[in-house]
DNA sequence: CCTCCTTTGAAGATG
DNA sequence: CATCTTCAAAGGAGG
């Protein structure tokens, strides 16, 4: 029943003449400090994307409305290193929304901090947070040599506007489909990243530039380049037009084969 | 176990 | 200087 409206809305949109770009869209480029624009401004879009490139974006989530609210991003997993009070982060501008970044947080990264909490933007080499480096008693040679990796932790990147965006959306999305692949859940947080109001995607363009500053006076030294080529590099001629590859996407579909069964959404979600 | 997928934005690398 | 690449998050999927 349900799913039978949804399943014809869903083909209804499927006949929609597509938005063709930006449509009646706000504006793609909401930057308020952006000094340059992405070279991949225009992400290709799969096909099922585009599919749901509704006509009617999604209203923004009324919460956001209420400016007043600015209710702590929302993340459930990491709530309990959230629980700290404001006092524990006296020297730094409290302004910051520190509690929404985990590399903001209290932990080793903080030069004299006392609180032992690591947190997760800072983790041993292997990428295991939950890593106990000190558990072995005995140390071979190889072994103080890991020690000391491990001793520097890794310490990430500053989550952008988007990501921070995604952080606190992630679970609402989650929670209104039956999805549950980040990927998929992505292009939806992409989707309605665009279907945001300047002042709304302001909020986070000003948090992630917040965070940026923070993250720069709790790691003076850190670059970017000490993350850089750490993770697996992913073959050259991937964002371009790489579909060629026949790799699956997000919806365990093939992107240039576009017959591929639609996933079940909600148009709520979009 | 590791990598991919997928998104945007920031920043490093490259030509 | 313009372009390209990598990495931030996230969790299912596949090798």
């Amino acid at each position: 029943m349900y799913k039978d409206t949804v399943y014809s809305a869903f083909n209804l949109l499927m006949h929609y003449p597509p938005p063709s770009g930006a449509g009646q869209h706000p504006q793609p480029q909401p930057p308020l400090n952006k000094a340059s624009q992405p070279t991949h401004g225009v992400p290709q879009l799969s096909p099922l994307y585009e599919h749901f490139s509704s006509p009617h974006p999604t209203p923004a989530p009324a919460d956001m409305n209420q400016k007043q609210v600015h209710r702590p991003l929302q993340t459930p997993d990491l709530s309990g290193f959230y629980s700290l009070t404001s006092g524990s982060m006296g020297q730094l501008p409290h302004t910051v929304s520190w509690f929404t970044h985990p590399s903001l947080m209290l932990g080793s990264g903080v030069p004299g901090h006392p609180a032992a909490i690591p947190h997760p933007a800072i983790v041993p080499p292997s990428g295991k947070q939950e890593l106990q480096p000190y558990d072995r008693s005995l140390k071979t040679q190889a072994e103080s040599k890991a020690e000391k990796e491990a001793k520097k932790p890794t310490i990430k990147k500053p989550l952008n506007a988007f990501m921070l965006y995604m952080k606190e959306m992630r679970a609402k999305v989650i929670a209104e489909c039956t999805l549950k692949e980040s990927a998929a859940i992505n292009q939806i947080l992409g989707r309605r990243w665009h279907a945001l109001s300047r002042e709304e995607q302001a909020k986070y363009y000003e948090l992630a530039r917040k965070e940026r500053q923070l993250h720069m006076q709790l790691y003076p030294g850190w670059s970017a380049r000490d993350n850089y080529g750490k993770k697996k590099r992913r073959s050259r001629e991937k964002h371009q037009e790489s579909n060629a590859g026949g790799k699956r996407n997000a919806f365990g579909t093939y992107p240039e084969k576009a017959a591929a069964p639609a996933p079940f959404l909600p148009m709520t979600v979009l």
